[in-house]
RNA sequence: GCGGUCAUAGUGUAGUGGUCUAGCACCUGAGCCUUCCAAGCUCAUGACGCGGGUUCAAAUCCCGCUGACCGCACCA
């Protein structure tokens, strides 16, 4: 199975671990060993290039992981990501109690306390839907780590983040008020965030420590229908998958100025469709056919976004498309939410006009675009193995290599590397066949080879071979930058 | 959480109570050879997931834990 494949080289090549390995393990953790970490630090590096780019007022804050109960309140974590379980007593299936109540009692559940629907499951006698066996007592379960800070005493409980944006909205009055009052801002997080999943599955994919890279974007609701550059970017073609093809499974091809006239999209949210199309196509070079956005119908989105599509990758070693991240038009429902349960205001005054600024956020699974550039560009061609990354996420940029273990060579291929080490990451390898060392890159990703043969000797140039062409040219060596 | 399957060097595996001082292949390291694509030769490093039990004796049988995989449920 290609998983099997790509975690092969994964953990013998030192991508990444399972975490606390020594001790047996922790599901839901993995760690990042030397080219994991290389790789994924390169692929938020070209995730800042790309989107800070898009707006000068867009820049990166960064946020504890750790943040009291309160901020939960308002954002709404403590109760919409809390689900109340109940357990059937016979065969022990567990269930969504409050989906229960109001399939059975057809009733409204929201809102209700653990002890409300316990009472109501008793009194209607409520089946197990499986073995019509008794339900125990309704139990909340929440998704959010629980932390208790500061000594037994006088400890005040706190929460590891579920998601890296809160702390965009949280910093929101005082990045606006040093960014000196205007609007759109955006403030990108790349960061961890923590989820205690129930029961971790697919490996890399679903994981209970993670990193994101979110960007959230407050804007005045009144210009959602506007953007700047929508001249530049109406002519493009979006891969999109609408609800309406959910049967055939089709995607569509719609220039973004039709997407506007026809599905009424507004244009400041077209506008990073695009831009986030971009990335994966252009940066990250994927080919297009692997790429879709995906609408989500109501009773798959939260109820605060009002413009969901999802981004989508096909990766095959999870099975297929795989949400990779997401636009989300979250309204005013984060700033709002912190305003009411914090008592501080957080709407702002532009001109004379004044408003709670509304939040467009892209928000990205870094692990799980990191473990999908692994499996796309992964190739067996039967002698060679071979991962075609963009040269931009690759974890090494070139190896540089003596064509044998002599002196004379090993003295000029360790200079190269000294020197060119300054601008890229380099792998030195002297050890083995040439071809073997060619081959050891090819598996990690590296998309070039700079060899030292005899020949250096005598005119000063090396070989650079190219990673999936095996193509070799030869250039003098104060040129090798310009070929790399 | 439940049910099923499983756990031996970095990776893949052999091993079914004593022949295990745990075999093999690939990988890795040192050396020889080698003027560009996993060649060859020599040598070397490295493993029974963790804890308990049964037994004269456990990689092997039993129990618990941890983890992985597959189903169920869960996945703002």
């Amino acid at each position: 199975m290609k998983s099997d494949e790509i975690m092969d080289i994964a953990l013998r090549r030192g991508f990444i671990y399972p975490s606390s390995e020594i001790y047996g393990g922790i599901s839901g953790f993995y760690d990042y060993g030397h080219l994991g970490t290389l790789m994924r630090r390169k692929w938020e590096d070209t995730w800042r290039k790309h989107y800070l780019s898009l707006n000068p007022n867009y820049f990166e804050v960064d946020a504890t992981n750790i943040m009291p109960k309160n901020v939960f309140i308002g954002s709404g974590h403590l109760e919409n990501f809390t689900d109340p379980l109940t357990e059937c007593e016979k065969c022990h299936s567990r269930f969504r109690a409050d989906h229960l109540v109001e399939e059975c009692l057809e009733r409204c559940a929201e809102g209700l306390s653990a002890e409300e629907m316990s009472g109501l499951i008793k009194e209607s006698e409520i089946p197990c839907p499986k073995c019509g066996g008794k339900l125990l007592d309704v139990k909340m379960f929440n998704m959010m780590f629980e932390l208790s800070v500061g000594s037994t005493g006088d400890s005040e409980t706190a929460y590891l983040r579920p998601e890296t944006a809160q702390g965009a909205f949280l910093n929101f009055k005082r990045s606006f008020n040093t960014l000196r009052g205007k609007l759109p801002i955006g403030l990108a997080i790349i960061g961890r965030a923590y989820r205690n999943e129930i029961s971790p599955r697919q490996g890399f994919y679903r994981l209970r420590e993670f990193n994101q890279a979110e960007l959230q974007i407050f804007f005045d609701p009144d210009t959602i229908d506007e953007h700047p550059d929508f001249e530049k970017i109406k002519d493009v073609s979006l891969r999109m998958f609408p609800l309406q093809n959910r049967s055939s499974g089709e995607v569509d091809e719609v220039k973004a100025s039709e997407l506007h006239k026809n599905y009424g999209i507004p244009k400041f949210y077209i506008y990073h469709l695009v831009k986030i199309q971009e990335f994966y196509l252009d940066k990250m070079n994927f080919p297009k056919e692997l790429f879709r956005f995906r609408e989500l119908s109501e009773d798959e989105r939260a109820f605060y976004n009002k413009i969901h599509w999802d981004v989508e990758l096909y990766t095959e070693s999870l099975g297929g498309y795989k949400e990779m991240g997401g636009l989300h038009y979250r309204t005013d429902y984060d700033l709002s939410g912190h305003q009411k349960a914090s008592g501080e205001k957080l709407e702002v005054n532009i001109e004379g006009k004044k408003m709670v600024p509304h939040v467009l956020e892209l928000s990205f699974g870094v692990d799980r675009n990191f473990w999908t550039l692994l499996d796309v560009f992964y190739t067996d061609e039967g002698d060679r193995k071979l991962i075609s990354l963009p040269k931009e996420v690759a974890p090494f940029r070139a190896g540089v290599f003596p064509l044998q273990k002599k002196e004379e060579l090993e003295n000029i291929a360790k200079n190269i590397y000294e020197r060119l080490s300054k601008w890229f990451d380099l792998f030195y390898d002297d050890s083995g066949s040439i071809g073997r060392r060619y081959r050891r890159q090819d598996e990690i990703g590296t998309p070039f080879g700079i060899t030292v043969d005899f020949q250096t000797i005598e005119d000063n140039t090396v070989t650079i071979r190219e990673r999936d062409s095996m193509e070799q040219k030869r250039v003098k060596v104060e040129e090798i930058w310009k070929n790399i």
